[in-house]
DNA sequence: CCCCATGTTCGACA
DNA sequence: GTGTCGAACATGGG
């Protein structure tokens, strides 16, 4: 599931355990998430450190622990985190388990596409230092959507914005919600908008980024009717804007929903 | 049995 | 190099 407000929801999980050390680690040593990790080496590491910071960019999570620790998870297409009992007996899917004095720190994956990553040494490793800015950061201006388009100009926009380089944390989701208001169409080449629309473009991701941090990051909230959100899923649901019926369609090999009586291709 | 799934990566090809 | 497409990964739901 998880894209930018969903991974922020998730990194929350693990926060009431902050401060405290790492009793033990259960962990399923050949699942596919390890793929680049060896897996008992990383829970003797982690075993007796203090976890000390749980932060997210994008879809990249990072937690920190004493002794210059750091634990990279992404949760892939069905990773999830989630505080448990200390006692709690890992189930089929959960993969890496850390067990602290009051809570369990539970990583599940059942379709297995998350990876774990760790590192040791007092620079952060390139998985973390080596990101963009987020669509919600300062550092996240126009200048740099305009570079993004210039550097991209044949690329149809549903997947200029599905790039983990350029739009760290849109998913699927995201990436319709933000060209449904913007009123683009999913298919358009990002070198034939013009100025307004590239403005638009600019408003909508962040205001997207946002506002899913501000709902979904926070509790999990559903976004309101007035989101293309709640319609996507069902087929023969309306656009809210038009009351026309939503369309689905694969695009840049990824299912795509949005209105074609308000998002019209420009060619 | 079929098709689909909020992600990423890789190889083939224009 | 740019971009697209399909497949692969692994599992479950409808």
């Amino acid at each position: 599931m998880p894209e930018l407000a969903e991974v922020e929801f998730y990194r929350k999980q693990w926060l009431p355990a902050i401060g405290e050390r790492v009793r033990k680690v259960h962990l399923h040593p050949g699942a596919r998430i390890f793929r680049e990790t060896d897996p008992a080496r990383l829970a003797s590491t982690l075993e007796g450190r203090r976890f000390l910071k749980a932060e997210a960019h994008g879809k990249q999570l990072c937690f920190r622990f004493s002794e210059n620790l750091w634990l990279g998870l992404h949760l892939g297409m069905s990773g999830k985190l989630a505080s448990a009992e200390p006692e709690m007996v890992p189930a089929r899917h959960d993969h890496l388990v850390l067990v602290m004095p009051h809570a369990a720190l539970v990583f599940s994956d059942y379709r297995k596409f998350g990876r774990v990553r760790f590192h040791e040494g007092a620079s952060p490793p390139d998985w973390w230092s080596d990101l963009p800015p987020q669509p919600h950061e300062p550092a996240f201006d126009r200048p740099r959507l305009e570079a993004i388009i210039r550097h991209h100009p044949r690329k149809r926009l549903k997947g200029l914005l599905l790039d983990q380089d350029a739009f760290p944390g849109i998913g699927n989701w995201m990436a319709d919600e933000i060209l449904w208001r913007a009123r683009i169409h999913p298919a358009t080449k990002a070198g034939s908008l013009p100025a307004t629309k590239r403005r638009r473009l600019f408003e909508e991701t962040r205001a997207v980024a946002q506002q899913s941090l501000e709902l979904i990051g926070n509790d999990w909230s559903t976004p309101p009717d007035s989101w293309l959100f709640p319609h996507r899923w069902k087929r023969g649901d309306l656009c809210p804007v038009s009351g026309k019926p939503l369309q689905h369609e694969t695009i840049c090999g990824r299912t795509t929903c949005f209105s074609p009586a308000i998002q019209k291709e420009i060619h």
